[in-house]
DNA sequence: GCAATTAGTCAACAGTGTTGTTTTAATAAT
DNA sequence: ATTATTAAAACAACACTGTTGACTAATTGC
């Protein structure tokens, strides 16, 4: 509903976006906005009002009156995010700079059921919120594998679980833990942290998350695309070998197959070089200017993987793609999940 | 910029682009857009006043005061669109509604130079915008081949033809034809005539081209998705059978190499098969629940194509992927360039 | 005929970013 | 030192958005 107030909400959100790389001045803001000087001033003002921002002392550009710097209060919003993988839970939590302040990890029960996982959420969730003023901390985000649907929080299977068909995960989440809750693919939170840390820089970026399966997070024209399901990255299946070897999917020669076919193999070039083809394919073929690589293979090999990457890549005259590791590390799809929480308060509404 | 003309323009597009469907009375334009009664009532009349909107008949819904029917004007405002392939050039007249109201096909020499084209072009355009009133007329879209830049309408290349490096192709045709001119790639162009037509209805799809290359247009979240450089939807070189036939684009088991290569030898249903595979991998990649085919190949064997796509789509029990034929057959390419310029006009701002 | 119901408009309004002007605080010139 | 110049930021008035609330118009059902 395009009224007033989304208009509002739009425009604090490019601003605080803006604020959140390090000190700007209100000068810099409306430039880089697009917003006039006096609106800029109004947003910021009102932003102080609310403890979001603080003026911290002047930069001088010549003549005239020094800028007046401004810097974002980081803390004056916090989430928790939350991993699950196959064996492990991991909870991190996120400030507004979309910096991981704190950070927790613990074992998950082989082949875990709902309330199994509620509860060990809930007690990593309790302890790390313990020392968070409460009306600082905006909910819990969750990262899980797909299929699910974000919008409901309802998770519709969960690969190699059982017990784990159409489980409205976050209606569940919310009555243990009494805090607002969102559920999110894997990939797509891991691509929100990278979005929100660098904001209007990364507008076509696609996040490849290489672990058991192989997955990617898409960002295009600056959102995070999720698809019609929010299914989309579903990238370990495409076939890139006719008759190659067979798939846990039940089809035949998917890059996920043949990555791992040849990880298991100990093959490292091998299992690099598909993924550096697989990844040049989809760059090409959504022409984003940005790879970034994370999941738990990527990084006990991050040479290999981003070197192989990087040789393949299609080479452009006017705009290299940037090729890179996730600086977030282990964290970085539930920091991304804390990052969505926080994307719903100060991010840009729909 | 996102300020109230912003805001004004964006409802605009929203109202106008739920009158293109047909009938429509101010209550049912309140519920699918999600403003207000009077809101829209404000917008309609004002559509109205402007001759884009009028009032059609009631419709009665049971007890209360009738609802009055909206129709388009559909000839309120008309484009031009041209495709450009290898050996013709097609121009068609499209209105509001996104109908091919008027259409002119002539061939082009082989290997034409740009000042060749824009000559061309223009005795084609000349000649069709004759009898639409000038100020009826808002401009003339270029469906090209890649890769181009969109928004400056340079054409870096055009595989096949010599004398086409970094040409100003809109600049060029502006000055000859005295109308504005954008430009963009065929595939991104084929996309626009599905989205204008079809509206809300289709949010997330993918239009598949197969003539002599094989390339997609991308809708996403609703928008055309360009990429960082106007230059995704490179569907064609997309490994899908390591080891495979050579490619022109000088690797080797490209789709689009498979596929032409199975044709070439009259392997039609080989030739379906590689890219109903490719066509649901990506399908599975990007989440989307529409498919379109278009294409010269596609359109000399449509039942064939489409049998092979439905045959290979992921199996959801919720959402069915909807594949089907362009209904504007031959024309989809032109017609979108032209509801390209009317989108500029009457779509939503950026 | 009359009440009920629904469509549509009119009027007043809150709140957005913009335009135009003034104040503030630096540097550069006198 | 003093003054002019420059640029940042705030202040004031404004145009215009969609919304809220009240009212009128046109139909159905009894």
């Amino acid at each position: 509903m395009p009224n007033l107030r989304f208009l509002r909400g739009y425009n604090d959100a490019v601003v605080l976006g803006l604020t959140r790389s390090g000190a700007v001045t209100r000068v810099e803001l409306a430039e880089r906005s697009g917003l006039t000087p006096q609106a800029v001033s109004k947003i910021v003002n009102r932003m102080i009002a609310d403890g979001l921002l603080v003026e911290s002392g002047t930069r001088n550009v010549g003549v005239g009156k020094p800028r007046t710097l401004l810097r974002l209060v980081a803390d004056r919003g916090l989430a928790l995010g939350a991993q699950v993988e196959r064996d492990e839970l991991r909870v991190v939590l996120a400030d507004l700079a979309g910096d991981v302040v704190d950070r927790a990890v613990a074992p998950l029960p082989r082949g875990f059921d709902p309330p199994t996982f509620v509860e060990a959420l809930a007690e990593l969730v309790d302890r790390m919120r313990a020392p968070v003023p409460a009306d600082r901390l905006l909910g819990v985000g969750i990262g899980f594998v797909g299929p699910l649907d974000h919008r409901t929080g309802v998770v519709h299977d969960a690969t190699g679980l059982i017990g784990w068909h159409d489980v409205p995960l976050r209606a569940l989440a919310e009555r243990r833990l009494g805090l607002p809750v969102v559920v999110d693919k894997d990939t797509n939170t891991a691509v929100v942290a990278e979005s929100w840390r660098r904001g209007e820089q990364l507008r076509d970026a696609v996040l490849v998350l290489v672990g058991t399966g192989l997955g990617v997070g898409l960002l295009l024209d600056g959102q995070v695309y999720r698809g019609a399901r929010t299914n989309a990255g579903e990238f370990g299946h495409t076939t890139i070998q006719l008759d190659g070897p067979p798939c846990v999917c039940g089809r035949t020669g998917c890059v996920e197959a043949v990555h791992n076919l040849a990880a298991a193999r100990g093959d490292l070039a091998g299992a690099t070089a598909v993924v550096g083809l697989a990844v040049a394919d989809l760059v090409q073929l959504l022409d984003v200017d940005h790879v970034v690589l994370a999941g738990r293979a990527v990084l006990s090999e991050p040479e290999a993987y981003t070197a192989a990457v990087r040789a393949r890549m299609p080479v452009d005259d006017w705009l290299p793609v940037d090729v890179g590791i996730t600086p977030l590390g282990d964290d970085v799809v539930a920091a991304g999940a804390a990052m969505l929480v926080l994307s719903e308060f100060y991010g840009r509404p729909r």
